[in-house]
DNA sequence: CTCATTTGACCTGA
DNA sequence: TCAGGTCAAATGAG
């Protein structure tokens, strides 16, 4: 009997771990993603029930480790892990606070200067996070060095955002693979905000009339197409139906590791080497509605997404939210 | 022809 | 001086 409840609070424990694990090590990415929204209630929620799942985890896992029970080890490794992955958390919704002029001037100059980040400076804007899909952050990035890095295994690919010419966009990102497990994870830094955004957002909401998202091109298929053709003009505008369904979709795209991990990762380790296909081919691999059936399908649970169905676009990013972390739950099982 | 990626060189901060 | 970040010419694909 005991056993039976005891591996019953352990498997608890271990659930709540896991979610827990899980919403940390995404949370900075979604951060990202709503510091570049326009300010709104919607984003601000979210933003907050976050933080209180978070901390009414986190509580939960304090308590529930403190019963006496056989094995906490196992949970608190796996928060321990998370903890540790989780780099420079220099909380982006602080740290956010864009500031263009930051960087400006290594474009005014010609030389080749190098940035600070925030570990250094504590002035730009950095965060970053763990992901199998490192490509698959809902922006168009452009790879503009690529170099080996002391101590590690692998090498450290740069990008920076693909409308940086015609925006003076500042964000950049860059990837490196930690190790070579299936799937391989890569840790993800991103420097300085997209100014990109409110551009790219507009055209998308003026033709949906709807603000979907941060990430204007990662939702269609044609990435590279959107690229070439889209730079100058507008985006094609087509956002696919199921992709609206999803209101949350930059955000959904915020969440590499729990909603994608399971069918995209051999997209993401086919990044950048192959010809032009960095960003825009994984991207097309990954569009929103693909990531979402597989994701749900790997859940092997539907009322999630009929649920997700149901939701009306754009109408709930909280509802997205939930069924994120509600769905996330299921994976495991 | 255009544009993205590759890659070695260069630059800068620590 | 070294390591990391960026530049830009070369290359190649569409």
């Amino acid at each position: 009997m005991d056993c039976c409840v005891a591996a019953d609070r352990e498997h608890a424990v271990e659930v709540v771990a896991q979610v827990y694990e899980r919403i940390k090590i995404q949370q900075p990415l979604l951060l990202v993603h709503c510091s570049s929204l326009p300010p709104s209630a919607t984003t601000q929620l979210a933003q907050s029930l976050l933080s209180e799942a978070l901390r009414a985890l986190n509580v939960a896992l304090s308590v529930m480790n403190q019963q006496p029970s056989p094995a906490p080890a196992t949970p608190t490794s796996v928060v321990v892990k998370a903890e540790r992955q989780l780099l420079s958390s220099s909380s982006p919704s602080h740290g956010a606070a864009p500031d263009p002029g930051e960087a400006i001037p290594s474009t005014a100059r010609r030389g080749k200067r190098r940035r600070t980040t925030v570990e250094a400076g504590g002035k730009t804007s950095s965060w970053a996070g763990l992901t199998s899909v490192p490509y698959e952050d809902g922006y168009e990035w452009r790879k503009y060095g690529e170099k080996r890095i002391n101590g590690t295994s692998f090498t450290r690919s740069y990008f920076r955002c693909t409308y940086k010419d015609d925006t003076g966009c500042l964000a950049t990102k860059h990837v490196q693979q930690k190790d070579s497990s299936d799937p391989p994870v890569f840790q993800v830094t991103y420097n300085n905000k997209h100014t990109c955004n409110n551009s790219c957002t507009t055209t998308a909401a003026n033709s949906s009339e709807r603000v979907i998202s941060t990430n204007p091109l990662i939702i269609n298929g044609h990435h590279r197409a959107a690229v070439n053709n889209v730079k100058q003009e507008e985006p094609p505008a087509v956002l696919p139906p199921l992709v609206e369904a999803s209101s949350a979709l930059a955000f959904d795209q915020s969440f590499p590791i729990g909603m994608q991990q399971l069918q995209q990762q051999p997209c993401g380790t086919a990044r950048d080497y192959h010809g032009r296909h960095t960003p825009s081919t994984t991207s097309s691999c990954i569009s929103g509605d693909s990531c979402c059936d597989g994701y749900y399908s790997a859940g092997g649970d539907m009322a999630p997404q009929m649920a997700a169905e149901e939701a009306s676009p754009g109408e709930d990013f909280l509802h997205d939210l939930e069924l994120f972390l509600l769905c996330d739950s299921f994976k495991d099982y």
